[in-house]
Formats: structure tokens, C-alpha cells, sequence
RNA sequence: GGGCAGGUACCGAAGCGGUCAAACGGAACUGACUGUAGAUCAGUUGGCCUAGCGCCUUCGAGGGUUCGAAUCCUUCCCUGCCCA
């Protein structure tokens, strides 16, 4: 696999832009100054349908060899969706039917290819070469780590040393993931800086069955918006690729001023001159406001090309509060603690009359007084539930 | 297999026969403040209604003792530590 391409310039530097870490860094230099052609293997695993701006940060960067001849090797997780990532506190994951699962790999490869070039990406799914195995080529790869190394991994060492569980299964977790690289027999895995170990554990298990290791690069994690937890769908503090314009536009202007460069130039098409023209720009004391207004035009732009985002910017701060969402209820008249309740604002009518009693619930933008004064829906009407949460009410 | 220590609300953690819907902390939520967020201050944080000093559900699960149990007994399940 030597044939090659026109050695660009700079390609080292490019390709690794951004990278936190890159292991075996000079073989992996050499393996590109030489100009193979390198089989590049991101996992995916499709437990929530959704991509948001975190995933794209190794996204952007696999799209980056892409970019110059190398084969992206998309790894479809459908094995270790149903384990889950045992990453400290969710220990046990739903398990996800076939169905659910391939499901979810369909939504999260629409949504990749907004980012990779679908033609020069070769998906895998694990099935492929998990589902024939049997229990003696299971035994057979365990065989092949030791407890000591899976302890090598912080929270596993953390959990043991806390005294809290430690399911075997989730021993199996990195073991899975490290065969793909045997099985599409990777030369380099991408993956965020919480995946090292697994992507090392990838390495050995290579070399336990006679291949060359791969070399790994890792990618900086996003924080989300709430600027401390790595962006997550569970945490709810993600920006998602496939949002609406203007949700998206809103959520950017919602993070934290401290985290705006640092989106700049993870998650935007920006150059390093732009990134640093925005950064003095902050720091010679412009609105930050006016700053984030133009990461968030960015961002919509680069998932929705034909957006009117001037239309966003020009309607002021009101839309920092306006969460669009719809609810379909019913007719008739009930309490207002009820209606919120139906329309999803209220986890019961006790929280309800509570939010009340604080001034917190509105109802067409009017305070609430007593939420069990008794109401009778509108179509278009407009419930509201502190600063953030608001629906629009639909009769059905 | 043996010994020991545990399982309390979203999480951590008190409580060890009544005054416990359960201290305290974190977290979340609401209000004030702010360009948003944060920080700060204040409040809220099981459900239901005829809203009373009311009823129902909750302290791993089941059974029991008691006028009365998160608290005592018992069986079971689960977790961790030490020993084999």
C-alpha cells in the first residue's frame, strides 16, 4: 500500500491539527512523510441517535485524512452499544434491540455524512465479525489481556479502589472495541482523549494477533454548554448537528464566554488566523455578546447553508428565552397546574402549584397566580416555565 | 465455602421503636441580579385532594413482632472487604 499521492506540504501538521496526543508519534510521521495510504478507523457506537458538535470535533479530523487519500473506516458499534462504555456512572445501559440498534446507525450515518464524504468511507458494522464467533473464539480473546492492564484504566482502578462494582461485562467493553482493529486491521484510530486506554488496549490486541499495532490519535473533548461536563446527549448539554437553525443559533449563545474560542476552533471551519482575530478581538474588550453572535452564525451556517441567519440576530435577546416546542392537548377547561402538567412543563400538579407559589409559570406571557385557578386551553396559546422552557399549546 | 461491613429520596450521607416524607451536603429547579451563562443572594425539591396540623406511597424484597417500624426479629436478593 504504497502507491501515493502528491505529498502535500505541512501534511503532518494538518492532519494532527488540534490532536491532544498521537501515539507511536514517529511511526505514525513517517508512515505519512512516505505517503501511505492509511486505513483509519473512528468507532461509533449508535446508542443515542444523535450527533452533536463533540462527536464532530474527531469527525472533522477524520474527515481530514479523508481529505488527502487515506480510507476512513467508520465502525458501526452494534456488540458494544449493548455493553456501554463503562465511563463511571452509567454501569448499565439499556439493552438496545437489533432493530433499535440498526436504526440508530442509519440517523447517525445521515447525519455523518454532513461532515465525511460518504464515498471514501467504508462502514463496518461489529456484527460482522462478532455474531459468528463462538464461545471459544470469545475465551480465545480474553485470553489474550489481563485483569492487571484492564486495571491500568482509571476508572476502573477508581472503582475497584471505591469498592463499587465492576460488572465482568464491561471488562469485555474495551476488549470488543480493541478486535475491530484486528478485524478492518486498522493503522490508525482516532477517538476523544476518553477512549486512550481503549485505543491502546486496540494496539495490543493487534500485536496478539500478529499484526502491526496502529497508531492513535486522540482529540480534545467539547465541554458543553454548561462549559464543565464533556458535551452529551444525557447530560442535555449538547448542540446537535441535525437541529433546527434556530435552536442551534440560541444554544450557541447560551455557552459559556469562557468556552468561545475554544469553539471557534474545534467545531467551526475557522482558520488559526480567524480563531486568533476573534480571540484579541475578545480580549480588547468587545461585547462577548457580539463575539458569540458570530460562532453561532458560523455554526448554523456550516449545518444549514441556506439559513436567513441575519433574521436570528436581529431578533434581539428575546430569543435567548423562547424554546419552540409544540404540544397537541385537548379541549376543555382544568386547572392551570393540569395544563402544565400535560404539556410536559410540570412533573406533576404539586411541582406545578409550587413553581406557581414562586412566580415561576406563565401562561401568554401573564404570571400565574394560583395553579389551580381553572383555564381553558387556546390554540397557540403559550405556557412558560421559568426563563427557558416554553411551549405553544396546539388543540387537538 | 467461611468471617465481617453495607443496601435510605436524583447522588452522597444522617437517622436505629413514636415528634420521619425522613437532618445535612451536592445537584436540579424557581425568583432577584446580568447581554446569556456563571458567580452571588433568597426560596423550592414524594404524590393527591374536600388543603387538614388530612390521606396515600417511599428508606433493597418478602414475612413477622408491636397500639405504632427506615429503626426490632426472620428469610431472601444485591454490593464490598478479609480469609479459603
Amino acid at each position: 500500500m504504497k502507491e501515493n499521492q502528491a505529498r502535500l506540504p505541512g501534511e503532518w501538521e494538518a492532519v494532527t491539527a488540534g490532536a491532544v496526543e498521537v501515539v507511536d508519534r514517529e511511526h505514525l510521521r513517517s508512515r505519512l512523510e512516505r505517503g501511505d495510504r492509511l486505513r483509519v478507523k473512528l468507532g461509533l457506537d449508535p446508542t443515542r441517535p444523535d450527533i452533536h458538535l463533540g462527536h464532530t470535533v474527531v469527525l472533522r479530523t477524520l474527515r481530514r485524512f479523508q481529505e488527502r487519500g487515506h480510507t476512513a473506516v467508520l465502525i458501526i458499534g452494534d456488540w458494544t452499544a449493548r455493553i456501554g462504555d463503562p465511563s463511571g456512572q452509567n454501569v448499565t445501559r439499556p439493552q438496545l434491540s437489533k432493530e433499535e440498534v440498526q436504526a440508530a446507525a442509519q440517523t447517525y450515518l445521515h447525519q455523518a455524512w454532513k461532515i465525511l464524504d460518504q464515498g471514501g468511507t467504508e462502514v463496518r458494522f461489529q456484527s460482522e465479525w462478532f455474531d459468528p464467533m463462538r464461545l471459544q473464539d470469545v475465551v480465545q480473546l480474553a485470553s489474550r489481556y489481563t485483569l492487571a492492564r484492564m486495571l491500568a484504566r482509571d476508572d476502573f482502578a477508581k472503582r475497584y479502589k471505591d469498592g463499587r462494582a465492576i460488572g465482568l461485562h464491561e471488562l469485555m467493553y474495551p476488549l470488543l472495541q480493541a478486535y475491530d482493529s484486528v478485524a478492518v486491521r486498522s493503522d490508525l484510530e482516532l477517538g476523544g482523549t476518553d477512549q486512550t486506554f481503549n485505543l491502546l488496549v486496540g494496539r495490543d490486541i493487534q500485536e496478539a494477533f500478529g499484526q502491526q499495532p496502529q497508531d492513535i490519535l486522540t482529540t480534545p473533548l467539547l465541554e458543553g454548554l454548561d462549559g464543565v461536563q464533556k458535551m452529551s446527549k444525557s447530560l442535555d448539554n449538547y448542540i446537535g448537528i441535525d437541529e433546527p437553525p434556530d435552536v442551534m443559533y440560541r444554544k450557541a449563545m447560551g455557552i459559556p464566554d469562557n468556552l468561545i474560542v475554544r469553539y471557534f476552533s474545534l467545531v467551526t471551519d475557522a482558520s488559526p488566523a480567524e480563531v486568533a482575530a476573534e480571540e484579541s478581538a475578545l480580549r480588547s474588550g468587545e461585547n462577548p455578546r457580539d463575539v458569540k453572535r458570530r460562532l453561532a452564525e458560523r455554526l448554523v451556517r456550516q449545518f444549514h447553508p441556506g439559513a436567513d441567519v441575519a433574521a436570528y440576530r436581529n431578533a434581539g435577546g428575546g430569543f435567548l428565552n423562547t424554546a419552540p416546542s409544540e404540544k397537541r392537548v385537548a379541549q376543555g377547561e382544568r386547572s392551570i397546574a393540569d395544563l402544565f402538567v400535560e404539556a410536559g412543563l410540570a412533573a406533576s400538579k404539586s411541582e406545578a402549584r409550587r413553581l406557581a407559589a414562586q412566580g415561576g409559570l406563565t401562561v401568554d406571557g401573564t404570571v400565574v397566580k394560583s395553579a389551580d385557578d381553572r383555564i381553558a386551553p387556546k390554540d397557540g396559546m403559550v405556557l412558560q416555565r421559568g426563563a427557558h422552557r416554553v411551549v405553544r399549546l396546539r388543540l387537538s
